[in-house]
DNA sequence: GCAATAGTGTCTATGAGACAATATAGC
DNA sequence: GCTATATTGTCTCATAGACACTATTGC
């Protein structure tokens, strides 16, 4: 029997993966939260070479023994960091290349996740490596990251400032309740512009997203309507952009 | 010395790369094209196991000694088959998991790539494996597609139309001169639904992104103006969508 | 002139921004 | 009442859709 005529199962009996080289593939997320009023990223401190001691954002190696796929990968370093189990992830881009790394031809999937900040307990999981929330300033943060991880996370925020002129995506950054002037102020801390009141709330209460729990939010001066995120949230997508107010 | 001390340099020297299993790595980029008032795909018959036969995206292995990345694995790959070293090109995902492709954990960047029909010459590269053009209605084809690449090209399409609806994306559709009838046309085939005519050439020409070359297409009826694409194009965002003309 | 396609004029509709007016709390 | 924040009313503006009207060609 030539090769010309094996069947497909003769062949992947045959077939050897390391015929081809492999890159290595890991994940990283970027995690975004805001905490009094500003606009976080969680970093890990780097406790191996290369770039010992170094921040990094949240990722690491793909298990190939134990990930599903590469969002399990970064749900499972996530989890680990967070204990959070089921953020607002969406896949930003992946970055190939041999000098991102100086261990070789790297492959990394970029993921960036969304969470409130309330109740957030970091290093929940067995990893004890410290951990840290940093500052996000139009995009770049002080420190100096690991890796391309400057590079990605300035990504990660162009993405997400892009499509929240657009998205209903910073209901993701939100505690279980929250007043329409709080959401607004998430909004205007991610775009970094401010909004117009009136059109903003138009726009949110059209969008059938959120709706009243009944309640008011007691703050010394006229209390505020309490929102909740209806059941089945999908990201709502508006026909048009805001615009910075005046 | 201890492994607590050394050096990033000497543990480069030691890293060994098969320390952790590492998976497959692939490109697959969908190229889309007009023929004849529809949208196509391009499909490559494979001609080795695994969906021997079968037809397929166009992709194939990262070559970590040729390709400097992702995208020069993409831009090889389409240009073996198409013979166009330009064209758009912009990421779409990454699908990773061991499912997929029956050798194993593989994962694949994909990529979609917009191209003008006119001058394509198939197979110009040395690979000379059957390729053919496939009718694309809604992001579907007739063909069942090797892997998982049925849906990573309906992936695409809802991308692509997406942003169709808000950037100047369908221009990379078009040959170097066209009228704006073409256009319009172009982006009802892409969108799959009617344009209104006035406002289609109000929100193009108030794009800046054309300019006229001064001739007249003679179509039997009356002229229309030619237009070119304007020096260092870059993708124009609409700040409203279109919405379906009645 | 007729048919067909290119191109324009202009009205309406949608949804955003501006901004003032009103409402409700603590003091 | 005064202050601060929440909420609303309503005007304007930008841009999309509707649709009819004009322009230019071949026949």
């Amino acid at each position: 029997m030539t090769k010309m005529d094996i069947t497909e199962r003769e062949f992947l009996e045959r077939y050897d993966a390391s015929a081809f080289a492999r890159p290595s593939a890991t994940v990283d997320t970027v995690i975004f939260t805001v905490i009094d009023e500003d606009l976080h990223v969680l970093l890990v401190k780097r406790d191996e070479h290369p770039f010992k001691d170094k921040w990094s954002l949240v990722g690491g190696f793909v298990d190939l023994e134990k990930d599903a796929d590469l969002e399990a990968t970064a749900k499972r370093k996530l989890y680990e960091k967070t204990a959070v189990r089921t953020p607002y992830l969406e896949q930003y881009a992946t970055i190939g290349n041999p000098h991102r790394d100086p261990r070789g031809w790297f492959i990394t999937t970029v993921y960036f996740a969304l969470i409130p900040s309330a109740h957030i307990t970091l290093q929940a999981g067995a990893n004890a490596s410290a951990v840290k929330w940093a500052k996000v300033t139009n995009g770049q943060i002080d420190e100096t990251l690991a890796f391309d991880h400057n590079a990605l996370l300035e990504g990660c925020f162009e993405r997400l400032r892009s499509k929240v002129l657009y998205t209903s995506l910073p209901v993701h950054l939100m505690p279980s309740e929250f007043t329409l002037g709080e959401l607004q102020k998430t909004y205007e801390i991610v775009l970094g512009i401010a909004v117009e009141r009136k059109s903003f709330r138009r726009r949110i209460l059209s969008a059938d997203i959120i709706e009243e729990t009944g309640e008011m939010k007691q703050t010394g001066k006229r209390p505020a309507a309490i929102y909740r995120v209806k059941q089945e949230l999908k990201t709502h997508f508006f026909v048009r952009n805001i615009e910075a107010a005046a």
